[in-house]
DNA sequence: CACAAACAGTAACATTTGTCACATTGCGTC
DNA sequence: GACGCAATGTGACAAATGTTACTGTTTGTG
């Protein structure tokens, strides 16, 4: 298991690698799984393995707006933040593709700070990238119309899958971007004319 | 000037204060100067103890986004996840009222953060507050409608200010809220007619 | 196969927001 | 007081987005 740490986390030091190993919790969780909500409590600062988890804001009548992916060799910024103080989480992760993670608890990550250069730089190296990404869905909020919103998104789970067919319903993206799906279904059908995309039943072919 | 510092940031042991007494580069700013720029490096930590900072997010086309306000007492948590690495702002700066700072060096940011725990918790609160604020500020432009985020926004500026008069013209609003004057002219129109707010030349009040 | 459920397309319309044009008001300066 | 300028008010219209209602299509399931 180690050798799959040290790839992972390539920057970690070997003596942090090895505590790791003989502390931490490991977990899995299935596609579909929500595993932190809107105001539960954090203890334990999570470094994901295997597997996508999606970060996603909720709004008070139901909203689920997405913010951004947590892939494998990362860590949830905002388990750190919380779980520094043991605060409750103001987003909700929920699985994509079944995943494994590991726990480290509140002592731990305090402690380990202090000890280890490898984790301070990767967590204040999570904190930079996370905050950066959030920066650029404001932008993309704040000064874009929804047709580039929607292809910023479609740009981004692209990335994510590391493929050109996203398998998404119209429905889906709707909810994630706060919007209809009849606007996500003219945006789309815009986006096909323009030969950005084909469309098929719960996939969208991106052909840029 | 320790006897300020421990007014300005309670939190701080005594150690930690006669520290920054002795290394810290004392930095003033006056109104209308931008402190920090999209782009720019930044080396150092940035401390306010007096004045007020507005934080912008810069759109391409020139937009300047508003997101939330500095005040003394508080730090860039931006400088702070910049200077780690010594790499560049993504958000610029602006002093609204005079401000003096303190600027922590790089180097010492990191030394203080092994050895000072009340300095690793300031550094984490501050993360924490500032993605807890930018999490609200992407609520309100995803979730919520002008006239939610015009309110929230002149709430947020009366809390700056500790006041209820608000010196701000209807284009510089439209600026901050990414629209148009005249739309800002129509919501306040209408929220003077609900009672909200009574509106003078260059002057907002809140009524409530 | 029959049926239900999820997905997608689309037209018509309402609402919100953005834009343009121009009028009006308040305030400082000469 | 006359003038100039910035700030504000307002109506008309355009464009983007949201909503409603209905259609057809695909898929899975009994």
């Amino acid at each position: 298991m180690q050798h799959s740490l040290k790839k992972l986390f390539p920057s970690f030091s070997d003596d942090l690698i090895d505590e790791i190993e003989s502390n931490a919790i490991w977990q899995s969780y299935k596609a579909g799984d929500v595993i932190m909500r809107t105001g539960q409590y954090i203890n334990y600062t999570l470094l994901i393995t295997k597997g996508q988890v999606k970060i996603y804001r909720e709004g008070e009548n139901g909203g689920e707006f997405f913010m951004y992916y947590l892939q494998p060799g990362q860590a949830c910024a905002v388990s750190m933040i919380c779980a520094t103080k043991s605060q409750t989480s103001q987003i909700m992760a929920k699985v994509v593709e079944d995943v494994e993670l590991i726990m480290i608890p509140l002592s731990l990550m305090e402690k380990w700070m202090m000890q280890y250069r490898s984790w301070y730089e990767f967590v204040i190296l999570t904190y930079r990238t996370r905050f950066e990404e959030i920066l650029e869905v404001v932008d993309s909020i704040a000064f874009r119309a929804m047709d580039e919103r929607l292809e910023f998104y479609l740009k981004r789970h692209a990335e994510a899958c590391h493929c050109k067919e996203l398998k998404l319903s119209h429905q889906e993206i709707a909810i994630e971007l706060n919007t209809s799906r009849e606007v996500i279904s003219r945006l789309l059908k815009k986006m096909e004319q323009r030969g950005l995309v084909r469309l098929h039943r719960n996939n969208i072919e991106l052909l840029t």
